[in-house]
DNA sequence: TCAAAAATAGTACTTCTGTTCTATAAATTA
DNA sequence: TAATTTATAGAACAGAAGTACTATTTTTGA
């Protein structure tokens, strides 16, 4: 990513976090303020050079339109890693930042509510959600890969995928269960599993 | 919620498609042209009504400044179920709703990358982010919550909290790993587990 | 049925806002 | 150092946009 100078540098940064608080872009008077400058012409041409090198885009004339290009706008801070056992580094600067929103508000995935425990050796457990996306051609699916598919005669099942020829097989993480062995014709893969989410109540 | 006369929820509908794809609230005049109007008024009327249902919310006098107060917005529509071993419904209408944007958007959340297996029986694994909240006072902490906590000497670490007087024991989710038992000086709790996720990259 | 609420059209007004232009100072880079 | 880029101020403009008002029709709910 393009370097910024400091004065860009600063009204992204500043830009970044209205846009989180508020949920929309300030004006480029607000901006002026914000930066304690005593003209619209300064801001202006930051915009512009931030735009120029990928940061930023809007709607030409129209109020209120920027969009931060990275996810970082919508993301959430990775501050570090934590550990099982051991010790880790204290939390101090953000070290990744993990972008939810824009993961799938774009695309089209879908959530599934995750019943029973059939995929509990990957760590899937009852009551997660399965964050799906669609896939148009169901052929050239990773060997290994996590889909929901649905089988004649089983449902909709969250399985991993093996296909060897015209024979497909689900397979659960759970020795309980045994895998569906089909022929391809039989399986209609609705999605791939994208992601994982788990939310905690307590307290 | 409140309910919605067939005008309204139509330019609500409209309302949270347009916000959702362009990540900026429209115009009542754009809003105008898309509901076939001639005239801003009703737009504004329907706007009234939106806001005073609590559905939305403006800064006054400011363009595309409209909020959407539900998470629907920004979330995952959750489709229905899947099995672990049986079939479920096939999805067609959205049950539920998964609010990840704005789940901790908001407040003052952060990610940790979990590092170890020592949350393993509660299906936290290795490479999950662990979305955590700060709190205020790790006073009232209800046992059994899983915390992330510094203890002297032992770095900060993820593991369920229970306190009895002056004791605090840190127990894993891993019989490999034994409990930490310390005095509640000892323990500096940075926050309380809210949520995991965990992203797949295959395909 | 009847009254209240909502929807709509039309108009007008003031403020907001993006944009443009000129000119100068400062900073950066070759 | 010299040249280029960037930052800044100031002013001005045209269009966009929120808002307010009146009046009429339609819909809703008691």
């Amino acid at each position: 990513m393009e370097i910024l100078t400091e004065a860009q540098q600063q009204l992204y940064d500043w830009l970044v976090d209205y846009i989180r608080q508020h949920q929309h872009a300030p004006s480029i008077r607000q901006m002026m303020r914000a930066m304690n400058l005593k003209s619209p012409a300064p801001v202006q041409s930051r915009l512009e050079h931030l735009k120029a090198k990928g940061y930023i885009e809007w709607e030409e004339g129209q109020a209120r339109t920027i969009r931060i290009l990275h996810s970082e706008a919508s993301g959430l801070p990775i501050l570090g890693a934590i550990a099982a056992g051991g010790l880790v580094e204290p939390f101090t600067d953000v070290k990744e930042q993990l972008d939810l929103s824009g993961f799938f508000d774009r695309s089209n995935c879908f959530g599934l509510r995750v019943v029973g425990d059939s995929m509990i050796d990957d760590f899937i457990t009852e009551g997660d959600v399965a964050i799906v996306q669609p896939i148009q051609e169901p052929s050239n699916l990773k060997n290994g890969t996590i889909v929901a598919a649905r089988v004649e005669g089983h449902g909709t099942t969250l399985k991993r995928f093996y296909r060897s020829g015209e024979q497909v097989m689900l397979k659960p993480a759970n020795p309980k269960y045994k895998p569906i062995e089909v022929s391809a014709t039989q399986v209609q893969v609705q999605g791939v599993l994208v992601g994982v989410w788990r939310g905690y109540f307590h307290r």
